[in-house]
DNA sequence: AGAATAGTGTCTATTAGACATTATCGT
DNA sequence: ACGATAATGTCTAATAGACACTATTCT
């Protein structure tokens, strides 16, 4: 067997020889909205599962992704205007039946942004836009196998708000600790004690006073901001679960 | 725009219509051996990265895996005979860098097993095959990201060994006690109290006492079995790390 | 008996939870 | 001053770490 340069190999290489499953991104994208956790779903309006509702997502467009969080952020941003604040990989699948066109795979991400008043656009190869409670989203019929992903997805939040502060992730530019608490509340499903929950906040110094106070009619409340973080923070002991 | 069936869509469906990222998935196995904690690495013998070392992985074959899951077992029953306790997922890399020949994407999970006198074959592709101290792989210029995948799963072990019982994973049917414990040092590169880790594995009873001794010159060691869970479990706070 | 390794008793330090208390605002 | 919400003081409980101590084996 005779060798080969590098260079040969690769100008005679034909990406075409192999079969290959196609490849999407599909991201759930929380957000907090009256007071409970919802995500935004895309109602289908094409072949396959036409008319049922999906996670926001699609195919990798090799030619202008420059990598999968690529995908991830082009398909964010064709359906909103708005910057996610935290962006994370929650699992792959892939398989011959997920899909009735066959063997596919697709790359799950789950993204935070602080809800605020935005336009939305269902866009091509949708019918709807909508932001849905978790728990509306969970009893409906998803396509594909997307309420799986939003389950894991859901458990993955869940599972590390118990011991990180990303769900200050959720928050808009200036909050109140009790507003994050509620997030907190909101995801974990769980009454917090104020106190243990604010020398939590404090020893992670995620957040600093922004001097400002949000008048609540009563005592006004100190607002705060996110310090930037390259890291995610996470806490020495989680929030224990009521037994 | 008129209608058409599902069915009809299906059968209409050409698959070959668009450019896809060829699909890998690579796997970061690690035993314990000799008192260190080590990685199976394949040689190259042919283009791209011929010569590099390597993980063990390949392309997914749509006609014969069922999942992403079935690729990686496939690719790991190629190279040895034996079961891995414990499989993982990691993370998902694609982009159009990482492999010369263009936009890939590989799914990483690492495997945890025990080790033992094992065959190990290089196969097709490979023309050397071997068990590699996870510091020596980390000095060597891995093929692709490997470096990467390999850096990201072994910070995946080290995190969860500290807060899970993972590395029972790594241990064969009969185990001591101050064995298991020495796999978390080794893991986690810092010795732990003997008094707190024997607390926390029974409280876990993730383990169950064989009755069986093991010799060692003088008092013999208790030997412990792994008790079958469907569930990892976790520890409700995790070792502390030395300050 | 002595040496060596296996395994335990028990004290300290840390920190999450509970909840009573104090602080600060508008009216 | 009063009521309401924001924020704190401080006690208790749980548990990880430290390390001295006991147990069991072989020679």
């Amino acid at each position: 067997m005779s060798k080969i340069t590098e260079k040969q190999f690769l100008e005679d290489y034909n990406p075409a020889v192999f079969d290959r499953p196609s490849t999407a991104v599909d991201s759930v994208i929380f957000t907090i909205k009256e007071g409970g956790l919802h995500v935004l779903l895309l109602k289908r309006s094409d072949h396959p599962f036409m008319g049922k509702w999906a996670l926001v997502g699609g195919y990798i467009d090799m030619k202008n992704d420059v990598d999968l969080e690529a995908t991830a952020i082009r398909k964010l941003n064709e359906k909103t205007a708005l910057e996610c604040a935290y962006l994370e990989q929650v699992c792959t699948v892939g398989d011959s039946k997920r899909d009735p066109r066959g063997w596919t795979v697709s790359t799950c991400y789950f993204a935070l942004l602080a809800w605020q008043e935005m336009s939305l656009s269902a866009g091509r190869g949708a019918e709807d836009i909508a932001w849905v409670t978790v728990e509306e989203a969970m009893k409906k019929s998803l396509a594909f196998d997307h309420n799986r992903l939003l389950n894991l997805s859901l458990e993955r939040l869940r599972a590390k708000s118990l011991y990180t502060t990303l769900p200050v992730n959720l928050m808009d530019e200036e909050f109140t600790l009790l507003e994050l608490q509620a997030a907190y509340e909101i995801i974990l499903n769980q009454p917090i004690q104020a106190k243990s929950f604010r020398r939590r906040i404090e020893n992670s110094k995620v957040t600093e006073e922004t001097g400002n106070f949000k008048p609540t009619g009563k005592r006004p409340a100190m607002l705060y901001r996110k310090i930037d973080q390259p890291e995610t923070y996470f806490f020495t002991r989680t929030i224990e679960s009521l037994g």
